[in-house]
DNA sequence: ACAATTATAGATTGATCGTTCCAAAATACA
DNA sequence: TGTATTTTGGAACGATCAATCTATAATTGT
C-alpha cells in the first residue's frame, strides 16, 4: 500500500561493499557511495541505516561469500593440499589480475578500525574465526580420510592458515608480483605437509 | 640569528608517529598531531610541512627502528632459527602486553592507502623490500654457517618471514590472543627448519 | 478517483577537516 | 639598544563530511 523500491537492496549492497572494499571505510564518503549504489541519500539511509550500518552489512555480505567460496573449494574431491593450494593460488591469481590492490576486506577493516571501532572489531574477529573453522574442518575431514596424521595439530594448522593468506593479501596489496606471492604459497604449503 | 625553536624535531616526530600508528592516516586530525607533539600548527607545518609528509617521515623513521630492531636481534650469536624465533616472541608479547591492537605501522599503511596514495605505497613497499633483505643477510650468514642446508632458497624463506609477520601482526590486532599467535609463529618455525 | 503510505531527489545543517595567514614573541647580530 | 629573522599561538578559510529535513513522486487499497 505504498510507492515501491526502485531498487534492488542485494544489489545495491553488494556495490556498497565493492567501494568500501577499494577505498576503506573512511575515505569511502557518502557522495561516493551514493554514486557506486546509484542511491540517493534518502534511500541510502532508509533502507541501510546510516554509514556503519552499510559497512557492518557489506563485511556480513563479504564473509558469507568469502566463506562459501572457500568451503566449496574444500569440499572438492581431491586431497586437502590441493585443494588448499589450488585456492591460494586462486588468491594469487585475483590480486595479480584483478582490480588491484584491494586486500582483504575484512583484513583492511582489521587494520583501519579494530582499534577505534569495537563493533567492527569484533565483526572482524568474528569472520576470522569463521574462516579458521572452515579450514579446520576440512582437515578433520582430511585427517579422517587418512590423508593428514593422526597425531598433526589440526587447529594449529588452520589458525596458520588463516593468518598466512592474511599476510599474502598485505604483501600482495603492497607488492602484486605473482613470483614473490607464489614463493610465500610454497612455503605455507610445506607447513601443511608435516 | 633568529628565535630558535622551542621543541625537539626529533621527539615530536616520535609522537606524531605514534600517533598515526594508533589511528591510521585519515583518522589522525591535526588537532590530533598538535595534542600528541605539543606543537601549534604552524611549527608543525614549518617543520615538517603538512599531514602526508609528517606522515611519510613517521613511516622513515619506524622503518630505520624496526630494520635496527630486527638486524639486532638477527645479529646475536645464536643459530639464526633462535634469532627469529625469539624476534617473533618479542613481537607477540608487544602484541600482548603493549599497547594494543596498533599492529604494523607499515602494515596499517598499505592496508588504509595502498591503492589511493601512489607515493605512500612505494614507501611501504620499499620498507617491506627493506625488512625482507635483511632477513635474507642473516639467513645468507647462516647458510655460510653451515646452519641451512646449501640447497635451501634464502630469498624464498625471508620472502614468506615478511609476509608471516604481518599476519600474524594482523591477526594480532583483531585478537590479541597469545596461545593462538604461538601456534602461528610455531607452524612458521617449522616452514624454516626444512 | 481519492486518501494513506512509502520512496525519491536534493537542499540544508552543523561539525570537522587540512591549510593558510597574521600579529606577537623571542632570539642573534650590529 | 635596535633591527632583522624566525618561531609561536591562534584565528580564519574554504572544502568536505555524515546526517537530517522537506517537498514531490509513485504506488496500494478503497
Amino acid at each position: 500500500m505504498a510507492r515501491p523500491r526502485e531498487f534492488d537492496a542485494d544489489v545495491a549492497l553488494e556495490r556498497a561493499m565493492q567501494a568500501f572494499w577499494a577505498k576503506g571505510f573512511k575515505a569511502t564518503s557518502l557522495d561516493d557511495l551514493c554514486e557506486a549504489t546509484g542511491l540517493s541519500r534518502s534511500s541510502l539511509y532508509a533502507a541501510f541505516g546510516g554509514k556503519r550500518a552499510l559497512l557492518h552489512q557489506s563485511l556480513e555480505r563479504y564473509e558469507e561469500q568469502g566463506i562459501a567460496r572457500i568451503a566449496a573449494v574444500l569440499a572438492r574431491p581431491v586431497p586437502v593440499r590441493v585443494a588448499i593450494a589450488s585456492f591460494i593460488t586462486g588468491l594469487i591469481e585475483s590480486i595479480v589480475a584483478g582490480p588491484g590492490r584491494r586486500g582483504c576486506f575484512i583484513g583492511n577493516c582489521a587494520a583501519e578500525l579494530a582499534r577505534q571501532d569495537q563493533a567492527t572489531a569484533a565483526r572482524v574477529r568474528r569472520s576470522l574465526e569463521r574462516i579458521e573453522a572452515t579450514f579446520r574442518d576440512a582437515l578433520i575431514r582430511a585427517q579422517a580420510r587418512g590423508e593428514i596424521a593422526a597425531s598433526a595439530d589440526i587447529g594449529v594448522m588452520a589458525r596458520f592458515l588463516v593468518s598466512g593468506i592474511q599476510g599474502l593479501r598485505l604483501v600482495g596489496k603492497a607488492k602484486p608480483d605473482r613470483a614473490a606471492l607464489e614463493d610465500i604459497k610454497n612455503v605455507m604449503l610445506r607447513c601443511i605437509d608435516r
